[in-house]
DNA sequence: CAGAAGACCGATCATATGCTCAATAACAGA
DNA sequence: TCTGTTATTGAGCATATGATCGGTCTTCTG
């Protein structure tokens, strides 16, 4: 697998141009016009697996979206009852894939979708996100848009331990598909001290952060396990000694790195008091959709909807299954 | 060919809905979950044809989508370039399919995105719309919605001279993708008289509509030329002698039935005096958006430009072509 | 300018997909 | 219940697609 394929040759960005160009053009003639490979081939004179390829390139870099509208009837009747029962403005259920039940590209292409339908909207708006892989993805997922009137704001700051950018950060990405003004937060997820954050956040860009929060119209948010396996360990944000002290404390999740025990209520804890993100409300007129799923998820978001700590839901078949099937199982 | 394969069921719905439902998964995991239909057929536990069936069937009833989302240079330039020189508000172009120049999948996919997102609005909304194949296509690439506060509202007719109504009636199809209230003309194209018209325009029927359509956001309506082969005669909506009549008067095209000639005025012609439509008005404030394309449409595509008869357009890279290569060209 | 590295391309092959057809199952009418 | 009719199914086959491999061409470096 090469390394940096795009910055080895100068010229790069005008060759790319034409290539993604054809790409679109023959995954057009294909998905949408129906045409065989060999068709297209011939239509735009290249040879039959250069058309394969410009294809693949289509699907992989998503310039060709497949979405499906059909409401399924037992993700329609799962999402019903947890919306029902957790007091949610809505829950998005997206079949899951039983052979890759730790996938999110459902889960994305179903939160693209609302993002999607939010940003749209031409009036100027306020978005907030955490981080996370599938946000991330989600990010992907979306059509380009251009809507210089709309912000996004992160919720969470998105700096590893070693001072170096997670590779899944989302406003900036989301910014740049939008074309929205971008409001990174400029910080860890946790800070060395309790001092530190108390330094950080009393700087002028998180009094900025701060009121657009206030005023944004939703927030998307990622939800993570914490344990020893946990992303939010494996990509640094948490030392070791910060997973033990809130495995200790009871933790079963968090959310833009706040933790919460298997009620669902923030834990007070020494690490959360080093916590550099805008705290967890969920103010009624604003939207808070969490968006996540699979089997690691199901606790933590047991946890979170107990402590009605969103007001949306977006995860899988098997993930709201789970939710449904045992809400009241504390482990 | 079977004729009417869902009638001779009494069962058939709920048949329909589970076959609808298994498809939409099938198709679901083929395309968004990257699996292979053997995969599917295991994990259904179908048979793989029967996967393939289904996914065919959802690729058919079009359960799922396909968007292109990369604006295609030369298609960018051409939307510009004709957007520019005639003031549009903005202006769609499409790929065309070289094999086939007078497919309009491309153009009703395009539309039915400008649609979508005018329609996904919460805010109340009247929408008015024409005719055609073009259109109706269109309407089927829609995503379902469920916007019973929005209107749609017819501006033609759909009757043919018979009496039956057209397979391409739009307003009722439209109504039922987004759940909006419909208001489909219960008149023909064209009335056998002039009194007919007079008659018919006095009823409440049609104050009703004249009023929905004067706080309109936009009109969506399809365009054609006017010859011996054209649809508005092999459907029916116009006789022969009307066809010759409207010809010797200098007729290139017409929208929602009325005759324009090659500068785009309106024919004062006796069969215009006959036309039952609401009449062609393109305030600033409204959105007339003429959705169309193909060989034949270009002559009447260039003349509706000319007399400023839209506001924006839908069409493929093809016509675009020939509208701006040679756009002063009178035949 | 020579040499090396890497990207790109087309040929070939394995696999996946879609179509046809014959058998079977479901069904309506008698 | 029987029978003719029609939808549905799976097998087999033709075609389309996707992966691998080796060669070529470009481009960067010494």
């Amino acid at each position: 697998m090469p390394s940096s394929p795009g910055s080895s040759s100068p010229s790069t960005d005008r060759q790319t141009d034409k290539r993604r160009d054809d790409a679109a053009r023959a995954a057009w003639l294909y998905f949408i016009g129906g045409r065989t490979q060999d068709e297209i081939a011939t239509q735009l004179d290249l040879s039959r697996q250069a058309v394969q390829r410009l294809v693949a390139l289509a699907v992989s870099e998503k310039l060709i979206k497949f979405r499906l509208d059909h409401p399924i009837a037992s993700c329609t009747e799962l999402a019903a009852s947890l919306a029902e029962r957790h007091g949610l403005a809505f829950c998005d259920v997206t079949p899951s894939d039983p052979a890759a039940p730790g996938s999110t590209s459902g889960i994305a292409v179903a939160a693209a979708v609302r993002l999607q339908r939010l940003l749209a909207s031409k009036a100027p708006m306020i978005v907030c996100v955490g981080t996370g892989r599938t946000l991330r993805a989600a990010v992907e997922e979306l059509d380009t848009l251009d809507r210089p009137q709309h912000k996004v704001v992160s919720l969470v700051g998105a700096m590893a331990a070693g001072g170096q950018a997670s590779p899944y950060d989302v406003v900036m990405r989301l910014g740049d598909k939008v074309a929205a003004q971008r409001y990174p937060m400029p910080a860890p997820v946790l800070t060395e001290t309790v001092a530190d954050r108390e330094a950080l956040q009393s700087q002028r860009a998180f009094t900025v952060l701060r009121e657009l929060r206030d005023q944004a119209r939703a927030s998307f948010v990622g939800i993570s396990e914490i344990g020893w396996q946990a992303p939010i360990q494996s990509d640094g944000f948490m030392t070791d000694s910060d997973i033990s002290a809130l495995i200790e404390a009871g933790a079963v999740g968090e959310i833009t790195g706040w933790a919460f025990d298997a009620e669902g209520r923030p834990l007070d804890s020494p690490v959360n008091r080093r916590v550099a993100s805008l705290p967890l409300e969920i103010p009624p007129q604003r939207l808070t959709v969490v968006v996540g799923g699979g089997p690691q998820k199901v606790a933590p978001l047991k946890a979170a909807l107990r402590g009605k700590l969103m007001s949306a839901l977006i995860t899988d078949e098997a993930t709201a299954k789970a939710l449904v099937d045992q809400p009241g199982d504390i482990r």
